[in-house]
DNA sequence: ATTTTGACGCT
DNA sequence: AGCGTCAAA
C-alpha cells in the first residue's frame, strides 16, 4: 500500500528542525562559566516562591525540577541549585542577551540553506540543496564521516544496528541517500555552533518540518535524528497524538475526546470525510496528511522576527488601578520597545508600521480570567511617542471604567517593513558619502564619522539577500570565528573570557545580518526624533519646478498647520474632525487615501504629513509630530550646530550618487500634505516663501540635491555631503488613520449599554473622551457615527442571553429566538441543538448554551455532566489555522 | 501568581 | 482591526 506519495526525486525535501538545548540555561552558563555542569535554572522574578522556571538545565532535570515548578519548588528537589534570575530593565524581565544570543545562532545555522527562526533557539533548515550536492560526496568509509554525524539516531535503524555510520554511508534509496547527504550537513552546523558560539543543539532531519520538527526533540541534549520514510507508520503508531505540532492544545484534545483517538497511527486510521466533517475542509485534509507523516508547510525565508513585544503582568494585588501607575507602565514597556525598534533599523533597516497596545483587566477585583483587549495605531519612533500613543490607546480601553484592575499590559510593534529602496525610509534618507566633505561635518565633528563597511555605491538598505549584505555578513562572521580561535589558543580560560570582551565582540561581529557600524544618518536621526522638537518645521519633497495653490504652499512651508488646512474648508480647528475621518463625505480624507503609497502607479512621497499618529495628539501637534525639522537632521550631526553646518557656503549643491530611476522621478514629481496633493513645488517657490526651515530634496531623487532653508534669515543653503537614499519612511499606509472614531468602550460599557433597549442597534455614538483628557492638556472630542463594533454584537449576544437563560431553568419556554446583533434570528431548542446549529452561533452564545446544557445535566446526572464538560470543551475549540499548500 | 514572548488563522 | 490558539524558554 502507498502510503507516500511522492511524485518523483525532485519534490523530496531535506529538512531540519534545529532546536538549542535548555537556552536560556545555557546562555546564563556560557556568561557565567561556573555554572557549567552543575545544576541551573533559569527563573524570572526571585521575590514570589523563589520566581517562575522557564529554563531547567539537564543536571537539574535530572534531579526532578521540572520546568512548571517555581524557585522555591526546585530548591526543595535539588538544594544545590542554581537559580539564575533574568535580567530586568525598566522593571520587567528583559530577555535581550538571549535573543541576541538567539541571533547568533541563526547567523551560523543560517549558513548552508533556506532558514526560517521559527523562536528565539529553534530554526527550519531546508536544506535540499545542499544535500544533492552533498550526496555525490558522501564518504563510502563510514571512518571518514564526521563524528557528530556518526552519533546521528535514524528511527527504524539504531538502536538495532549499533551506530548510524554503516547506515548513513551505504544508501541505495534517494530519499534517504538525501536525508544522509542533509545529516552530514547538520551535523556540521550543529558542530560551528558548538565551536563559534559554544552552545549545544539537538536536531532533527526529515522530509518535512513536521517530521523534523518531531525528531529534534526525540534525543536531547546535543544529538540529533533522522526520520526515513519507512520509519513512520512504525513511529507513528505509539506516537500520543499530542507530540505533533499544534496537537499539542485544543485540537489534539477534541480529537482525543470525540474520536477516542490516542496516537497518531489512531488518527491514520479515521476517514478524511470523517476529519472533514468534524474540522472543516482544510483543516480535516490537514489532519489526514500529517498523520500520514506529510507536510508540505514550506520553509520560510527568514531569519528576523516579524515583530517586536514586551509585555508585563501585573497579578494579584499588583493590578494597576489608576492611569498615572498604567501610564507609568506603559512607559517602562515603551523604553524597551524603543530601543529594540532602534536596534533592529540600525542593524537590518526595518521599520514599524503599527503600534498595538494589549491590556487585560478587571473592573472589579474578582477571580474571574480578565478581559483582554488590544488596540493599535500607526507608530512614531521615539519613546515618548510611543509612550503617549500607547497610553491613548490603553485609557481608550479603560476611560469607560469607573473602576480598573489591570492585571498585564503589552506592547508590540508589527508590520516590520525592511523599507524597500524605493520606497527607502526618511530615515535613512540621505547617507553622508564617504570621503565627500560636506558642510554638516565641518567644525571637526568629533564623532561624525558616517563611514560604513559598505562599498561607496552600495545603500544602507540593498534589496534583500543581495550580495553586498551577505557578503559583509559573511566577513563579519569570520572576524568573529576567528576571534574565537585567539581566545582558544590563549590557552587557560577557553571560556574565562566569555563573558566580558569576547562575547561583546561577538555581538557585533557574529550577528545575524548585523552590518558594522558606528554612526548613522538613522542612528542620529532617531536619537534627534526623540527629544522635543520645535513646532511647524517642514520638509518638503520637491521635485522640479511646480506650483501649489496658496494654501498647500503654506504647509510646505510651514506656517499652516493642518488645522489651517482645515479652517480653508470652513471648518474650525477645534473641531472634531480632524484626523478620525472616516466618512466618504470629508474632502480632505478622501485625498488622503488618495495618496495612498500610489500615484502614476509608483510609490509616492509624503513630504509632510499632518496626520495624527495616535489617539492623543490634537490638529495643532500633528504637523509638529511628524515633521523633520532642519536641526533634527541636521542639528545632532556630529555635534556640529546646524546653523554652521546649514550655512556652509562651500556646497552650493551636490551631486547624487543614489540611482535614479523612473519609479523615483514619478514619486519625487508628487507630494501630498495634509491630505491635499500638493503639485511638485520647486526650490524657489518655496525659497520665496521665506518661512520656514526646510530641507528640499530638489531634483529627482536619486540625485541627491539637498537645499537647506535657515529658519532665520530664509537663506537657502545647500549640502553636497549627502546620498539621496530614497524616498519615505513613513508610508501612506502607515500613516493612514485607522480608526480614529472608535468608540473608546470597553465590552462591560457596552454591555451595560446594551440592557438598555435601543433602538437604533446599526449604529451608535462616541462618547467624549475625558479620562486623563484635563492632565494630558488635550481634549480630543469625537462624535461620530460608525458601525458597531464587533464588542458591540458580543455584548448583544450576551444580553439576549442573559434574558434567554433567564428562562431556562423553569423550562417552560424551551424553545427561543435568540436575536444576535447582526439581525440575524436563530430558533433552536436549548436542549436539543444539534451541532450545525449550534456551530452557526456566535461563539458567546455556543459557550453560554454548553454552560445551559451542563447546569441541567448537573441536576440530572451529576456524574455524565463531567463528561460532558469534556466533550463540550473540546467541541468549542475555534478553527485556527488553514494550511497552505505548497 | 508562571511570565514573556512570537507566529498565524479567523472573522 | 482585534481576538484566539499554539508554542517555546
Amino acid at each position: 500500500m502507498a502510503r507516500y506519495q511522492f511524485s518523483d526525486h525532485a519534490e523530496l525535501r531535506a529538512v531540519s528542525h534545529i532546536d538549542m538545548d535548555c537556552f536560556y540555561v545555557q546562555v546564563e552558563q556560557r556568561r557565567n562559566p561556573e555554572l557549567k555542569g552543575k545544576p541551573t535554572a533559569v527563573v524570572q522574578y526571585n521575590p514570589w516562591k523563589g520566581g517562575g522556571l522557564i529554563a531547567v538545565g539537564y543536571e537539574a532535570r535530572a534531579r526532578g525540577v521540572k520546568k512548571q515548578m517555581r524557585g522555591d519548588d526546585a530548591r526543595e528537589h535539588c538544594p544545590d541549585i542554581n537559580l539564575v534570575t533574568v535580567p530586568t530593565a525598566h522593571g520587567k524581565a528583559d530577555l535581550t542577551i538571549y535573543r541576541e544570543a538567539g541571533a547568533e545562532v541563526v547567523s551560523i545555522l543560517s549558513r548552508k540553506g533556506r532558514c526560517e527562526r521559527a523562536s528565539i533557539d529553534e530554526v527550519y533548515l531546508d536544506l535540499t540543496e545542499a544535500a544533492k550536492e552533498r550526496m555525490a560526496h558522501v564518504p563510502t568509509n563510514r571512518d571518514d564521516l564526521h563524528a557528530e554525524a556518526q552519533k546521528s539516531h535514524v528511527l527504524g535503524v539504531t538502536p538495532n544496528v549499533s551506530d548510524a555510520s554503516s547506515w548513513l554511508v551505504s544508501r541505495t534509496e534517494y530519499s534517504e541517500q538525501l536525508l544522509a547527504a542533509a545529516a552530514l550537513i547538520v551535523a556540521e552546523l550543529r558542530e560551528a555552533v558548538r565551536m563559534e558560539a559554544r552552545f549545544s543543539c539537538s536536531a532533527g532531519v526529515a522530509h518535512n518540518k513536521m517530521l523534523a520538527k518531531l525528531a529534534s526533540n526525540m534525543h536531547k541534549p546535543a544529538q540529533q535524528t533522522l526520520v526515513p520514510l519507512a520509519a513512520v507508520p512504525g513511529l507513528f503508531e505509539e506516537l500520543p497524538l499530542k507530540k505533533l505540532r499544534q496537537l499539542g492544545g485544543k485540537l489534539g484534545a477534541s480529537l482525543e475526546n470525540q474520536l477516542g483517538l490516542n496516537t497518531a497511527g489512531d488518527l491514520m486510521r479515521v476517514p478524511l470525510e470523517r476529519l472533514q466533517d468534524m474540522h472543516g475542509k482544510n483543516v480535516g485534509m490537514w489532519l489526514f496528511r500529517i498523520s500520514r507523516g506529510l507536510d508540505d508547510d514550506p520553509v520560510n525565508d527568514r531569519v528576523l522576527p516579524k515583530s517586536h513585544g514586551c509585555s508585563k503582568t501585573f497579578p494579584g494585588r499588583n493590578a494597576l488601578a489608576d492611569l498615572p501607575a498604567v501610564r507609568h507602565w506603559v512607559r517602562q514597556l515603551a523604553l524597551e520597545l524603543d530601543q529594540r525598534l532602534e536596534t533592529d533599523a540600525e542593524q537590518n533597516g526595518r521599520f514599524a508600521r503599527l503600534l498595538v497596545a494589549s491590556v487585560s483587566y478587571h473592573t472589579e477585583p474578582t477571580l474571574a480570567s480578565p478581559h483582554g483587549v488590544s488596540k493599535s495605531c500607526p507608530i512614531a519612533y521615539g519613546v515618548d511617542r510611543i509612550t503617549a500613543d500607547a497610553f491613548g490607546l490603553v485609557r481608550r480601553v479603560l476611560s469607560d471604567c469607573q473602576a480598573f484592575y489591570v492585571t498585564s499590559m503589552g506592547l508590540s510593534a508589527t508590520n516590520l517593513q525592511a523599507t524597500p529602496e524605493k520606497t527607502a525610509s526618511i530615515t535613512t534618507f540621505l547617507r553622508k558619502v564617504p570621503g565627500k566633505q560636506s558642510a554638516a561635518s565641518d567644525g571637526g565633528a568629533p564623532t561624525g564619522s558616517e563611514t560604513t563597511d559598505r562599498g561607496e555605491g552600495e545603500t544602507a538598505l540593498d534589496e534583500e539577500g543581495n550580495g553586498g549584505l551577505r557578503g559583509q555578513v559573511a566577513a563579519d562572521e569570520k572576524e568573529g570565528t576567528a576571534q574565537i580561535e585567539g581566545e582558544r589558543g590563549g590557552g587557560s580560560g577557553e571560556y574565562a573570557e566569555t563573558s566580558t570582551g569576547g562575547e561583546a565582540r561577538r555581538k557585533t561581529e557574529v550577528g545575524a545580518r548585523k552590518v558594522k557600524r558606528q554612526r548613522s544618518p538613522l542612528r542620529d536621526w532617531l536619537a534627534a526624533a526623540s527629544g522635543p522638537r520645535p513646532a511647524s518645521k517642514v520638509i518638503s519633497t520637491g521635485g522640479s519646478e511646480g506650483k501649489g495653490k496658496g494654501l498647500e504652499r503654506e504647509v510646505l512651508a510651514g506656517t499652516a498647520t493642518q488645522s489651517d488646512a482645515l479652517k480653508a474648508e470652513g471648518r474650525a480647528a477645534s473641531e472634531p474632525a480632524e484626523c478620525g475621518r472616516t466618512g466618504a463625505d470629508d474632502p480632505a480624507l478622501q485625498s488622503e487615501e488618495l495618496r495612498g503609497d500610489e500615484i502614476d502607479g509608483q510609490h509616492a512621497l509624503e513630504g509632510v504629513s499632518c496626520v495624527e499618529r495616535g489617539p492623543d495628539s490634537t490638529v495643532g501637534e500633528e504637523c509638529e509630530d511628524v515633521q523633520l525639522t532642519l536641526e533634527e537632521w541636521i542639528g545632532d550631526r556630529g555635534g556640529t550646530d546646524s546653523r554652521s553646518a546649514a550655512a556652509d557656503p562651500e556646497h552650493a549643491s551636490c551631486e547624487g550618487r543614489g540611482r535614479t530611476s523612473e519609479n523615483e522621478k514619478g514619486a519625487a514629481s508628487s507630494a501630498e500634505v495634509a491630505g491635499v496633493t500638493a503639485e511638485p513645488t520647486g526650490l524657489s517657490d518655496l525659497a520665496k516663501s521665506g518661512h520656514a526651515d526646510r530641507l528640499d530634496l530638489g531634483g529627482e531623487l536619486g540625485e541627491g540635491n539637498v537645499a537647506i532653508e535657515d529658519r532665520n534669515n530664509g537663506e537657502e543653503k545647500a549640502d553636497s555631503g549627502f546620498e539621496w537614499k530614497g524616498a519615505l519612511a513613513e508610508t501612506a499606509t502607515a500613516r493612514q488613520v485607522r480608526n480614529r472614531v472608535e468608540a473608546p468602550k470597553s465590552l462591560e460599557a457596552l454591555w451595560q449599554k446594551a440592557a438598555v433597549p435601543k433602538t437604533d442597534v446599526q449604529s451608535e455614538r462616541t462618547v467624549e473622551d475625558q479620562a486623563g483628557a484635563s492632565r494630558e492638556g488635550r481634549r480630543s472630542t469625537q462624535s461620530k457615527t460608525r458601525k458597531r463594533s464587533l464588542d458591540g454584537h458580543v455584548a448583544d449576544a450576551k444580553e439576549k442571553l442573559q434574558k434567554l437563560w433567564s428562562k431556562a431553568p423553569s423550562a417552560k419556554d424551551e424553545t427561543g429566538p435568540a436575536e444576535v446583533g447582526s439581525g440575524i434570528t436563530y430558533e433552536f431548542d436549548w436542549q436539543e441543538v444539534d451541532q450545525s446549529t449550534l456551530d452557526e452561533l456566535p461563539l458567546a452564545i455556543q459557550a453560554e448554551i454548553r454552560a445551559a446544557q451542563r447546569l441541567q445535566m448537573q441536576r440530572q446526572q451529576p456524574k455524565a455532566a463531567k463528561k460532558l464538560e469534556k466533550a463540550q470543551h473540546a467541541q468549542s475549540i475555534k478553527p485556527f489555522f488553514q494550511r497552505k499548500s505548497r
